[in-house]
DNA sequence: TTTTGAGTTGTTCGA
DNA sequence: GTCGAACAACTCAAA
């Protein structure tokens, strides 16, 4: 059968509960599924990227259960170029997607709104990845929240009132339909490698949330719910994961993910915090970015066993235990006064659960320049973390064994000088 | 418009 | 070892 609409699936990579998806299929009796592996985002990834290899993944996983006749078509190349050739071969009447916050993403929309209305086809795109978006949670005056826990109240005041529920597309998935010309691209045609990614399972368990506040901080246990790679790529639907957070009677948890919201507003409503303070006075910082510093900072090679453990992890996993992202953030912006932006791009290559507002904001959040940020005079101390934090040293065992031995290397910077002279710094370019 | 209270995750110092 | 105050003002949110 012929397409009549189009669904292009982007971070929201789920047969289930899908707002765009379902709206797609209960507007129209044969939506074409598509995924484009966009070649400007594919082409600054190194060729083993795990999050490239993860996305593949879950397209073959998705197929497979989607059966003949109704294979999600991926493609690779610019969108604008690929909805350019299918709507010139095909009479598309409407194309509908999930509503997407980044920079990038709004200007690229907003691209692909323009070729498809210049030939009279509908762009519909849905609230799908947060409960709240853009200006849903404000003030009373309109406009945007800048400190979380007034946003916090305000959000859970809107929840109570407003059931989200689920939008039930895999009820109607009868209607997807191929082209004739059927379209697969393999990862290898695209220059890219299979990653061993160690994404691991993605059910949350049922204890976690009624515990997460008290095992959160501890490194060493996976208190965590390390849903961060399902949430960014849409495995999991947002309204799922709420719901199985409201049956606990402790809401850590669910602070967490409002956390995720009020950043996602952030970067709505502010898109230069990508690269600027969000406070501008902080752009006076001095900062003295020491190349060979920031390698060891890289490598985990700093001297400070916690901060070098951290950075470990996150090296050979993709992951960094929060507790200790903070305790390396700070050691980085403070300690070597090195710009948040430097570790700011390196989280960004190196985590598996990468998004970029949290990851922007929290980055500005250590550094003391962002929204609802750290005073600049706290200044994390990395021994007394270990004492608070990783006491048994397990934590520490796992990834930097050798840290008793002669081989592992001297502390890089002196704790109680790198703290005055992280004062001294900030208080000039405050002029205080 | 003015005022008031509050603000993710810490550290240090001195009693 | 433990506790409270200071850090340093400033901005935000709401009454």
């Amino acid at each position: 059968m012929n397409p009549k609409a189009i669904f292009w699936f982007r971070r929201d990579l789920r047969l289930n509960d899908n707002h765009g998806l379902f709206t797609a299929l209960a507007q129209h009796s044969s939506v074409l599924p598509i995924f484009i592996f966009d070649s400007e985002i594919l082409e600054k990834l190194p060729k083993n990227d795990a999050r490239v290899s993860f996305i593949y993944q879950r397209l073959k996983t998705l197929n497979k259960s989607l059966g003949a006749n109704r294979q999600i078509q991926t493609f690779h190349g610019t969108p604008k170029d690929i909805f350019t050739k299918l709507i010139t071969d095909h009479a598309i009447k409407a194309v509908y997607t999930n509503h997407d916050y980044e920079p990038y993403a709004t200007n690229r929309d907003l691209g692909i709104k323009n070729v498809l209305n210049q030939k009279k086809i509908e762009f519909k795109t849905l609230k799908d990845q947060v409960i709240f978006e853009k200006s849903e949670v404000t003030k009373d005056d309109g406009s945007p929240y800048k400190v979380y826990t007034p946003y916090s109240k305000k959000w859970l005041g809107h929840f109570n009132k407003n059931y989200i529920a689920p939008y039930p597309s895999e009820t109607l998935l009868e209607n997807l339909v191929e082209i004739k010309e059927q379209q697969w691209v393999s990862l290898e045609s695209m220059g890219f490698v299979e990653a061993d990614s160690k994404i691991a399972a993605y059910e949350i368990k049922a204890d976690l949330i009624d515990s997460y506040e008290e095992n959160r901080n501890t490194p060493s246990v996976a208190g965590t719910s390390r849903l961060g790679p399902y949430l960014r790529f849409g495995f999991l639907s947002i309204r799922s994961i709420v719901k199985n957070a409201l049956k606990s009677s402790n809401n850590t948890f669910l602070k967490e993910l409002i956390w995720r919201e009020f950043f996602m507003q952030i970067l709505w409503h502010f898109p230069q915090t990508v690269t600027q303070s969000f406070k501008p006075q902080y752009e006076a910082i001095k900062w003295r970015n020491n190349k060979e510093e920031f390698e060891r900072w890289c490598q985990g090679k700093t001297g400070y066993p916690l901060v070098d453990a951290g950075m470990r992890e996150l090296n050979q996993t993709g992951f960094m235990h929060n507790r200790v992202r903070m305790l390396v953030g700070s050691f980085l912006c403070k300690h070597l006064l090195i710009d948040w932006r430097w570790g700011e791009a390196y989280f960004a290559q190196k985590l598996h659960d990468f998004e970029l507002s949290s990851n922007v904001s929290n980055w500005q959040w250590v550094a003391g320049c962002g929204v609802d940020a750290a005073p600049y005079f706290r200044i994390f101390n990395p021994t007394t973390q270990i004492a608070k934090f990783d006491k048994d040293h397990d934590y520490i065992k796992k990834w930097v064994p050798e840290y008793q031995e002669l081989t592992y290397p001297k502390q890089m910077v002196d704790h109680k000088f790198a703290r005055e002279r992280c004062l001294e710094t900030y208080k000039a370019a405050l002029n205080r």
